[in-house]
DNA sequence: CTCACAGCAGTTCGCGCTAACCTATTTGCA
DNA sequence: TGCAAATAGGTTAGCGCGAACTGCTGTGAG
């Protein structure tokens, strides 16, 4: 059972070594229609032998349904979004959807290039992260006539649907548990922010709590690229020299609070007496620290699960009424590092 | 300039608009042939304002080529696979060729379900992790009649071209090194293996050279899921204390390596001269710990984008002799934690 | 003036598959 | 017994695009 040429397989050659017709071995291969239980045992046992692999390419053009979900997030290397991601396979494993992922890198023209190239596949629905799009991007999504699920953050407009929480109000929650805790001299950790709006808008939200409360951020460090870890030890290292009169530490993430409490660990500084610490995300890695490190959970593989799930409904039953907003409600864990 | 109903546009609906034909409209935008200026510009005009973005499953069943690259690797939060990718895509990054991701979690069944999935798109490539596949795998990869590298691991048969380390090889190397700093209890921490072949490998290499100085392996710990670095702080602690005469700690791999180190240090445990641990992998995360854990650098990136290359080399010219193994040395980083 | 050829654009056909429709037989049941 | 309905499979006509070819015009060399 040797071919001679390796020009690629199709159906005709399967419907020919089994003896059926092109369209029999299609339905057998898709369970599809009334086929007999021997027909279907000869067609399958042919394609087997020959090494039958059907092309989607030709199936989708024909039945102008593709089975994939175009994700776009801005980076696999940020941890939350292997989350994302495992919460939006999860939910999709009983469906016949399958996720294809897209990395934009925080850029929005890399973003509108990532998504054209999706496009152009033709998927049956779209989960993007964040609200904050070119015109040309948001201009595509509404064109294409498919389900657009934005996820992460609820603080804006929505193309369609957004899942997330509200980075604003989990700014504001963390700034209230630390005034209560009554930690006064407050400083900021985070990456450069001109690009990652949920970054930005937790600083916001905190912020403006704080300014209500009459607290004045103490002092600010930003950080790009580089090793999370590393970075938070740098630039606590840095600010605590520079503004050493400091009894609270919040970091953009929790990486780079990770760095900064083994750094103050080491230098036996009493945490959360003296200085307090918390961060955002909720990492699994914090597990392993010597310390649980204050945060936020982002509800992540949540927020995977239901955008993925909004997009199969809708898959399933375009007419499906749901909902265009679902939030999500971030929960401090206060672990050691905050006073309570 | 509004559509009625929301029919997917279509080249014809580009090329009415614009008043030229469906083949002209075809070529502006994949800028091939000869288009005049003010035609090319009609068209484009016409593309945009329609917001028209081109079908690539019927251009490419048409056209018989299909710009991706099907990725099939065990898992993304293992820190490895993201930087793999990074490689990948920066090789990819000047050809028109795109990547695209499948997750196998370690199970030969899944990986063969995702392969399947894959070539089922006609990908012009395939880069797939580690030697060890299926014979359902093998059978289909061989078949498909595209250029397959698989990578990470060298030792093994390869189906077509093989990119990566010899595991053997970093496991024998760093018993070496482990001898040589006059260690003599060597204790053993890493994941249940039988499915990750890599560290498998590793293993067999490391306590061989062990075995032929005449050390016998003092104990050895494995794990399966939840947090590494959580899991290396417990089982160093398990096994200290099943084993309290140990004086070197050889972890699977660099995340639960930081969980041990940082457990020991906490103990106030006198690394290296009282123990001694080593990782494996280079991870970027060691950067941040109290001390530099000695590792030995797998050359992700690199393998990543040379089996990117070979895919393109071959894309474009199908008869390119390229070789058929290329093997990359890992290094040996002794950081703070391994005597000298 | 003729011919060759470049520049530009249109026509035909088929990629491999599936939706929709159709035919031939068998079955169940009043 | 008769007839609707179920079962099993074939036939036809595209899906939207690009490869390959064809046709038309204008230019410049001989």
């Amino acid at each position: 059972m040797t071919r001679q040429d390796s020009r690629p397989l199709t159906l005709r050659d399967v419907s020919e070594a089994s003896g059926v017709s092109e369209m029999t071995v299609s339905r057998v291969l898709r369970n599809r229609g009334d086929v007999s239980d021997s027909t279907r045992k000869k067609v399958l046992e042919a394609a087997k032998q020959l090494g039958y692999v059907p092309n989607k390419i030709a199936g989708a053009l024909a039945s102008q349904r593709v089975n994939l979900v175009a994700v776009i997030i801005p980076s696999m290397s940020n941890m939350v979004f292997p989350e994302v991601m495992t919460g939006i396979s999860r939910a999709l494993e009983g469906t016949d959807l399958q996720p294809v992922v897209g990395i934009t890198d925080y850029l929005p023209e890399k973003e509108e290039k990532v998504l054209y190239e999706m496009l152009s596949w033709r998927p049956s629905g779209v989960i993007i992260a964040g609200l904050e799009h070119s015109e040309a991007s948001r201009a595509m999504l509404r064109a294409a006539g498919i389900p657009v699920v934005e996820i992460m953050d609820v603080d804006g407009m929505a193309i369609d649907t957004k899942v997330g929480i509200s980075h604003r109000l989990a700014g504001e929650k963390m700034a209230h548990a630390i005034i209560e805790a009554g930690y006064k001299r407050i400083g900021f950790l985070g990456t450069k922010m001109p690009l990652d709006h949920r970054a930005r808008k937790r600083f916001e939200g905190f912020t403006q709590v704080m300014a209500k409360a009459g607290i004045e951020m103490a002092d600010q460090e930003f950080y790009s690229g580089g090793s999370a870890l590393a970075k938070g030890r740098e630039l606590t290292e840095a600010m605590l020299k520079r503004t050493p009169d400091i009894d609270f530490l919040y970091y953009s993430n929790d990486m780079i609070g990770a760095g900064g409490l083994l750094y103050l660990l080491e230098k036996g500084v009493d945490i959360p007496a003296e200085i307090g610490l918390a961060g955002f995300n909720g990492v699994e890695l914090l597990q392993g620290l010597p310390r649980q490190l204050a945060t936020m959970d982002a509800c992540r593989t949540e927020i995977g699960s239901k955008a993925a799930e909004i997009i199969a409904q809708r898959t399933a039953d375009p007419e499906a009424d749901l909902p265009k907003k679902i939030e999500m409600t971030p929960v401090i864990s206060f672990g050691d590092t905050l006073k309570r």
